[in-house]
DNA sequence: CATGAATGAGATTTCATTCAT
DNA sequence: TATGAATGAAATCTCATTCAT
């Protein structure tokens, strides 16, 4: 019956924190991301990442085959975060001048809030882009944005808010670069002005300055 | 307290060819700044510098006390030879315009010609800085840099070539940044964009479209 | 920042023996004290405490932290034999002349033993205790001891066969002196006095001798 | 003439501190004590114990030869000072209590104001007296010590005052030992026992200590 | 006599990875 | 699935000693 009293307590198993490959997996990967962005490929330590992710280190090359394997996952898992991000972007519903606000002001935020992003592009550049050169997915990936941003520039120019002739690419390039490198490089850029970069409303002004370098060389020349 | 008398060690053989401590020295600081900017910090070998420097690895340490020493020895050296060549740039002698494309487009050049510059930095960001906050120099280094942008904004404002009111240090931060992030990302942005960023070509074309940029910001609105 | 993927490290070969954690610490920690006792603590090798163990060097760190945690167990390890030896005398149980008796020679007997803790103790005072001075059971292991003796001395005022008014740790130093001194310089004494100080029936002497010099240091004073 | 204006100066040669050869070697012999009686042999740096004493470290080796007999200088000399210390001592003009009182007096006084001589002897016992044995003076210096006690002994015991019997070795074995312990363990004993036992008016308690306990077992004993 | 740069051997410590349980 | 002890290779750093100047 299984009412009756309780007899002799089968022994309990040690109560496993997880159990839940999902779950360890997920950790895993958050932990790694993490450390590597925090110390880099080779600064990153295995045994950190397992101390990290509550989880026994063999089990990293369970699910990631070796350090390296954990690097790619990292990489993918981060840029598939970004992808997603940029689906939400309705940009050529917009007059050219508030798409074209928007873009930037999207890019910039990103950044902000995404410092993992910035350290994880580093490492990959410091490596000579070995990875994402295997990647087929990441090329077609971008299309879109660049297309998005070319129909930005043709309405513009038609509208006669924008210069004719602009390159979307370089653009593209610029707009990321005006908030990339004040992000990425902070420790530093503080460091050597004596001012700190890092403070809320630094970022808003930043974000303001970006928005008005990136208008002003759109906007047409007058005769 | 010790014991036993040590094992009394086996001769060393024939000495070094150069006896000239600043030759050693510059030998090391080179071979180091190469190994670092290729592999990071921690992915630098203390083995390998030596080897490429062509002296025994104990002149190291004796030189630069540890790998740390090193590596913000290569630091400080990096970051001066940026700005001493800056300060030869006697921008104050020339016109706002022309002194202001000057600078674009001397930084510029110099991120083309100076890739262990970029790496160098990217690694001391991961680092947070700590190292080159405990740089003594390197805060008074970047006082003339700021000091002569303001020189040509001043003028330029007075001359109605510049809009008044620019901050030199947000000025400064772009004209980096535009050429900083080409360079450094120039692995992952060409193969997300399906184009070769490197091609002697593409530089010169990026050259003249940060120099547009900037000017453009520069530029009086008219009313 | 840190680039270039990490050489793939050559597989390791079979695993040890053992898998018996508590086996293993005790193998390192007695081959430790052996090592250390014998060289001092920087005239030890890492090695050879490992290759006298029988584990990969490896596990010193991983058991002990480091070189100097390992010493620092030895002391720990080492004191904490000679204070639990110490609690097995069951003195109080004894008359207090017999019970003194038995506490001299116990602890003359302990110091022929263990020439070690000898060691052991020249080479932390060579230190200035520094090592000792971090631990925190240390102070604690040595409360019971005094405390033994105190009970013994206050009986025996009482029995009028100790003088009143000793203190308990002037004696204990004056008792470890005479057994402590004797053997940890017997090879300089010997060598002075032109005598075996090492041999068997010297040693038995030797303990009837500091017996007689404590008991007549304690009998009380005949008016 | 001399009196005439200096024309051409000649160049003055860097004033040398030392050229001094004795000077040198006795700045050596003072810093090498110094260092390896504060970090054994295995501990002292031969680089430290040059910049100690102001001296290139290739005079060590002009000198001494290499590091061991460098060592093998300071055991000497070392030795000599308590040597010559000790002719001063004219026991046998006292009677036997003031002169026993006087020998042990002085001995613990020469152990506090020496530390380094304990600590050498610390180190050469754990050496196994390797160096001491094939010096042929140090035996026939300790005859006459031997020999003042035994002069003091048999007057004592004529005059009633110490018992019969006493072996002069077994006693100044025990007079040296409940000083050299006390001296040479105290970081240890003043962290186990919580007391510090550096204090000066300490360190006279412990000598009347030792005075007491020493003329307590030569004291007759009364029928 | 004096300097200190240079050396080779070897010390301690770190690391990614594997294996017994 | 999960644990953490164990491993070999290689990394950083130290040291007594010698040599060119």
């Amino acid at each position: 019956m299984e009412g009756s009293l309780p007899k002799t307590r089968s022994k309990p198993r040690a109560a496993s924190l997880t159990r839940d490959p999902e779950r360890t997996r997920a950790a895993i990967l958050r932990a790694a991301t993490a450390e590597i962005t925090a110390k880099g490929l080779t600064g990153a330590r295995v045994d950190a990442i397992a101390a990290r992710a509550g989880v026994n280190k063999r089990m990293l090359y369970h699910y990631f085959g070796d350090k390296q394997g954990l690097y790619l996952a990292v990489l993918e898992h981060t840029y598939a975060a970004i992808r997603a991000a940029e689906i939400g972007l309705n940009l050529t519903e917009l007059d050219p001048v508030a798409g074209m606000r928007k873009l930037v002001l999207f890019t910039w935020q990103y950044f902000i809030d995404h410092p993992e992003f910035l350290s994880l592009l580093a490492t990959e550049n410091m490596n000579r882009a070995a990875y994402l050169k295997t990647s087929k997915q990441i090329r077609t990936l971008h299309a879109p944005l660049v297309g998005m941003i070319e129909v930005l520039l043709k309405r513009g120019a038609a509208e006669k808010v924008f210069r004719a002739g602009i390159d979307p690419i370089e653009l593209y390039i610029s707009i990321a670069a005006l908030g990339f490198f004040y992000m990425s490089n902070r420790h530093t850029l503080s460091t050597i002005f004596g001012e700190n970069l890092s403070a809320p409303e630094r970022l808003v002004r930043r974000g303001e300055h970006i928005v008005e370098v990136i208008l002003a060389y759109l906007k047409p020349t007058k005769l």
